[in-house]
DNA sequence: ATCCAAAATGTGTGCGCTAACAATTTCCTC
DNA sequence: GAGGAAATTGTTAGCGCACACATTTTGGAT
């Protein structure tokens, strides 16, 4: 058991009769093998429990069939899910996928990921990390390797795919106002990340088309339950507020709370709604509508799209310069924690 | 731009004067080179933008340091901080980690997973699938690759970190016990997970140590805020019962809900604990009394576990036939959910 | 200066595979 | 059954690196 190396292509040649460019061919579905060659080669390969050796090949052809992702929190739901689509994908694709967790968003830490996924030879790098300054680091990386943001606003000079959040955001103030609320609060999530912006710009633009009062927005929101909990505490205390459109779920979340803390009932006197549509959303109390994205979707279209990039090389890399954008529509998921405001 | 290869070795050997293996040499750290030398290695090094080839380096030695992770399902609140802490601790040991999710937990997709990473070379695999079936199919896997399984149960042939959940459960049981309550009812979690198989042990033993009635336990949970529910709509229906023990904390969201929805209140007429303490549970409404296990930890300690296995080959390899099993306790989190019962 | 050990550096080889080309065989056509 | 194209197989040469060893240089001690 000690001694014996694990057999190589040429064990394999010698069982089976042939030359290991033989069993090369085989192996890689060339053509030009005569079936009972095939057949006797596999039998060897069987025999031996071959296995190609992944460095050797990547040596003398230059693909690792790796791909990389940087993500700053999986965590979260949303990029959990994120990483799950894109391994499926990938795994379709037959890549390997390896992943850099990193703990900060400084441009430092960032392009370290950068650096230890090429080290590895990643052909191409997917980043779920959304935060205004990581797509900053990351737009004008000196790098090789093709990269692709996932899930992160579509204003960047990166490739990306995301979901609409501007239109999710309208949909959901738009929905608020059809139901007759004079107006929309909003808490926004953490400045620093362009979801938050963009969903604060689609809130805006919502109010502003239908020539909706636009309110402060409330700020400070991490995306935690903490925060909503605690600007709950502050819209309860307000009597004029009727609805408020929470960054996503979880703040949402502690927003319910807060507000039914300080005795108010949602939704009949103040209607709330969230973003992301996690799992549990469904179950909070009361039923949280909400906008849904689908982060899977988001991750698989994420590794296509980088595969494209990545490509079998002789399909040619897509013209330069050109920044593809995908984006996404999210749809509205209407429960019970918005109605009509009381007159 | 196109024609020049990446600069190899050599490249950076003609420039600083030196062969080759000099320059081998100051890149991984070997004693017995003149800092003079080594100072002109490293310019030639910057000047060029030099990054050694893993594919060549590992030819070489024999060794990818690549950590490959199985995972059931990264979308999942645990899961994923394990995934987080893992691969936090492998990016510590300067190993790569390359993930695989298998969609299903049959005996093939979770051979396929090991074999997929195998063809990749990784060193070691780390198992991320807490299902009795999982920890069977890969109990007796013929490979050369140490396993190492996380946050699920002990009782397995397969080295593990997990944590106590059975110690957990009793933590629970027996506080609810304490408060006053006469028994506890246990809703589980699916029984082929083993950590729903060891809560439910838990639940069982703490109701046996103290004489207390057991009742029949709820089965049929599946994680899911949505089976919590459904289960919270029977029991809000038998007003013996004072006391549930949900098998997690998504599960007792549902069952919060369902209850309050029946015009029970938390905790005054019925009380209820959880088991994770997710990020959110402190604001379900009412604020979710739980167990805590720190899963992050519980990745670190499975990597630094299965980086002594892989070990510096050199450190020998544990005495074969001993099966490590790492056990982290859990912690009560007393929130406002549980109380004492009315008499 | 002389010699020797230790330090510093260079040379050759192989890791296991694929790509390019060379050699052989097969199979058809006339 | 001769000739030649097409199909099949084999041979050689790297891919970029680290290891084992050979070689040179250095820095004392004598």
């Amino acid at each position: 058991m000690e001694g014996d190396r694990a057999p190589v292509m040429a064990d394999v040649a010698r069982i089976a009769g042939v030359s290991h460019q033989t069993v090369s061919r085989v192996l890689n579905d060339r053509p030009n093998v005569r079936p009972a060659t095939r057949d006797r080669v596999l039998a060897a390969v069987r025999e031996l429990s071959y296995r190609p050796n992944a460095a050797a090949r990547t040596l003398a052809t230059r693909r690792t069939r790796t791909l990389g992702v940087i993500s700053f929190n999986t965590t979260l739901y949303g990029p959990a899910c994120m990483l799950y689509g894109v391994e499926q994908a990938a795994r379709q694709h037959e890549y390997f996928v390896t992943v850099a967790a990193v703990g900060t968003l400084d441009r430092r830490s960032l392009l370290d990921a950068v650096d230890r996924l090429r080290d590895q030879g990643v052909e191409g790098i997917i980043v779920i990390a959304p935060q205004t300054s990581a797509v900053g680091a990351l737009a004008n990386v000196p790098s090789d390797v093709p990269l692709v943001a996932v899930g992160c606003g579509t204003h960047t000079a990166l490739a990306s795919v995301a979901v609409d959040n501007e239109a999710g955001a309208e949909l959901a103030t738009s929905y608020l106002l059809d139901l007759g609320h004079h107006t929309v609060h909003h808490l926004v999530g953490p400045r620093s990340w362009l979801d938050a912006q963009e969903r604060e710009a689609g809130w805006r633009n919502a109010l502003e088309k239908r020539g909706a009062a636009v309110a402060e927005p409330l700020v400070g929101g991490d995306w935690t339950a903490r925060t909503g909990y605690e600007h709950g505490q502050r819209i309860a205390a307000d009597p004029d507020i009727t609805a408020v459109f929470c960054a996503n779920d979880h703040m949402a979340l502690g927003m319910l709370r807060a507000l039914q803390k300080a005795g108010h009932r949602v939704p009949q006197d103040i209607s709330v709604i969230g973003f992301d549509d996690t799992p549990e959303a469904e179950y909070f109390g009361p039923s949280l509508t909400t906008v849904r994205q689908d982060f899977d979707e988001l991750g698989r279209r994420a590794l296509r799209a980088l595969i494209e990039i990545v490509g079998d090389p002789d399909a040619g890399i897509p013209a330069a310069g050109e920044t593809p954008h995908i984006v996404i529509p999210p749809s509205l998921v209407v429960r019970t924690s918005a109605t009509r405001p009381r007159h």
